[in-house]
RNA sequence: GGCGCCAUAGCCAAGUGGUAAGGCCAAGGUCUGCAAAAUCUUUAUGCCCCGGUUCAAAUCCGGGUGGCGCCUCCA
């Protein structure tokens, strides 16, 4: 598999540190707020590549964090009136509500940062004794000059970085550039002691901390989206390779955004949706074929009409899969070959995905699957070769993460349709159009074979 | 000022040297007692513009135009 690394600006052959397997850490959310679609971006998509390395035969580590502790999440909880506890326990229940419906597996490790200030301080430290960093009035911070690498992420120098940085120059810090490691709490303040007195760890330290601890020093893969290149992840690289003199990340994938009228979605904008919301109207699998409907790398831009776009072809591919469990079960007659169609799927498949992950094109070859089983079946098909084509199909689907819920057609809707089909049976046109309107009108499409009646939910 | 990204049909979107995947919409056909649904077919001599390299350019190089992002919390 090839995959764009940002550090080179390249795509890479990706060669895991340790032969057949697989340490992935990607920045998950803050946990202050439901998450919007911007976030759900790169959720989306570092879920679908660890499924892709499980799919071929990688033992894959994957490590998500949740940032429950920072300046947004103190805010937010005195806004409330309740603790930092209470505020990050109740939106880490909420992402779980998301993340499942947007079929993103729980991760195998989803440390929290207040659960590792013990980790964080000894990481704290350890820079400290190495030179890398410095107290400041209860505050510690990092000093970027003491790391000649600093800026190799994101491609600028320290200099470049100064002459534009719209940062106030405080008396504390030696550079401009430099970021707070621990900071000290202010009087009523959360805070854990240590050290340098009572504070927090500041943002960028939980990441290098709790990578190391669950994958190791030297990990295959971090991600995250491209606002996290510089400083977040540029910070990561300065401490956690301060600390140990060894490579911290072998590749960076960073994902693009999502816009709203070409311009990013975030939350200082105000411009965003979250899941939730698009949850009460949308089922969220839609939204799953959305995203992976373009390349990871590029922006999308995101509107109802886009939406609706991605449901009728999401609709294209369940109807597919409906009629295919309707030849099981009435099963046909007429056998057909279809190796070859399922071969084309899977090599078109893998060769895609072995490209920097182009879901874009993976589902492409998915409807061309369609649409030369749907002419391979145009005269029939019979059990077997549903069968074959349906469990070939389901194993993409469930590597891209695209799951659909299986459909119970209510006793109410057969009832009626078997009315239908004695009124038919009876010549009776009218009551048969009749029935055929109510089953219509509470969302349920039939359709006369020769196999008999397939009821389908629309 | 520094660093970077994007431009392909009515709407989305793949394609980084060999003659434009796929989806949505639309039109036409098939099936059906009629309809809906489903399904099939059709739909870019051309990829923002101007030069250049090459037997060959959406793709590489140079120069424009338009849009966006990071350098401050951000996915």
């Amino acid at each position: 598999m090839r995959i764009y690394n940002t550090m080179t600006r390249k795509k890479e052959e990706f060669v895991p540190v340790e032969p057949g397997k697989a340490k992935i850490y990607a920045c998950g959310p803050t946990v202050y707020n439901f998450f919007h679609i911007g976030n759900a971006r790169p959720f989306i998509i570092f879920d679908t590549l660890r499924r892709y390395l499980e799919y071929s035969g990688l033992n894959v580590t994957f490590v998500q964090n949740f940032t429950d502790v920072d300046d947004k999440m103190i805010a937010r909880a005195k806004e409330e009136n309740t603790t930092l506890k209470e505020l990050g326990e109740r939106f880490i229940k909420e992402y779980y509500t998301d993340a499942k419906g947007l079929g993103i597996k729980p991760a195998d490790f989803q440390p929290k940062a207040t659960e590792h200030i013990k980790d964080i301080v000894a990481l704290i430290k350890t820079l400290e004794e190495k030179g890398h960093a410095y107290e400041a009035g209860g505050d510690v911070y990092y000093d970027v000059s003491s790391f000649p690498g600093y800026g190799k992420l994101s491609g600028q120098s320290l200099e470049d970085l100064q002459a534009g940085a719209r940062i106030d120059v405080t008396d504390v810090k030696r550079n401009p550039e430099d970021f707070a490691l621990w900071k000290a709490s202010k009087q009523d303040e959360v805070g854990w002691d240590s050290p340098w007195g009572k504070g927090r760890p500041g943002w960028h330290i939980e990441c290098s901390a709790m990578s190391m601890k669950y994958l190791g020093d030297t990990i295959d893969i971090h991600g995250g989206g491209q606002d996290l290149i510089f400083p977040h992840h540029e910070n990561e690289i300065a401490q956690s390779e301060g600390a140990t003199q060894k490579p911290f990340a072998k590749y960076w994938m960073h994902n693009g955004y999502i816009n709203i009228n070409n311009e990013k979605m975030s939350k200082s904008k105000g411009n965003f949706f979250t899941v939730r919301d698009i949850a009460q109207k949308y089922d969220l699998s839609v939204i799953r074929l959305f995203m992976l409907s373009a390349h990871y790398r590029n922006p999308v831009n995101f509107s109802e009409e886009l939406i609706m776009q991605a449901a009728s072809a999401m609709a294209r591919i369940k109807n597919f899969r409906d009629n295919l469990k309707f030849i099981i079960d009435s099963g046909g007659s007429n056998e057909v070959d279809i190796s070859k169609d399922i071969c084309a799927l899977e090599d078109g498949f893998k060769k895609a995905m072995d490209d920097d992950l182009n879901t874009a094109e993976a589902i492409g070859v998915i409807f061309e699957y369609i649409k030369d089983v749907n002419l391979a079946f145009e005269n029939g098909a019979d059990k077997k070769n549903a069968q074959d084509a349906l469990i070939a199909l389901d194993k993409i689907l469930d590597v891209l993460g695209i799951t659909f819920l299986q459909d119970v057609i209510p006793d109410e809707i057969k009832e009626l349709a078997k009315k239908r089909a004695d009124a038919r049976a009876n010549k009776d046109f009218a009551a048969a159009d009749a029935l055929r309107d109510e089953i219509s009108a509470l969302g349920y499409d039939i359709k006369d074979t020769p196999e008999g009646v397939k009821i389908n939910k629309r």
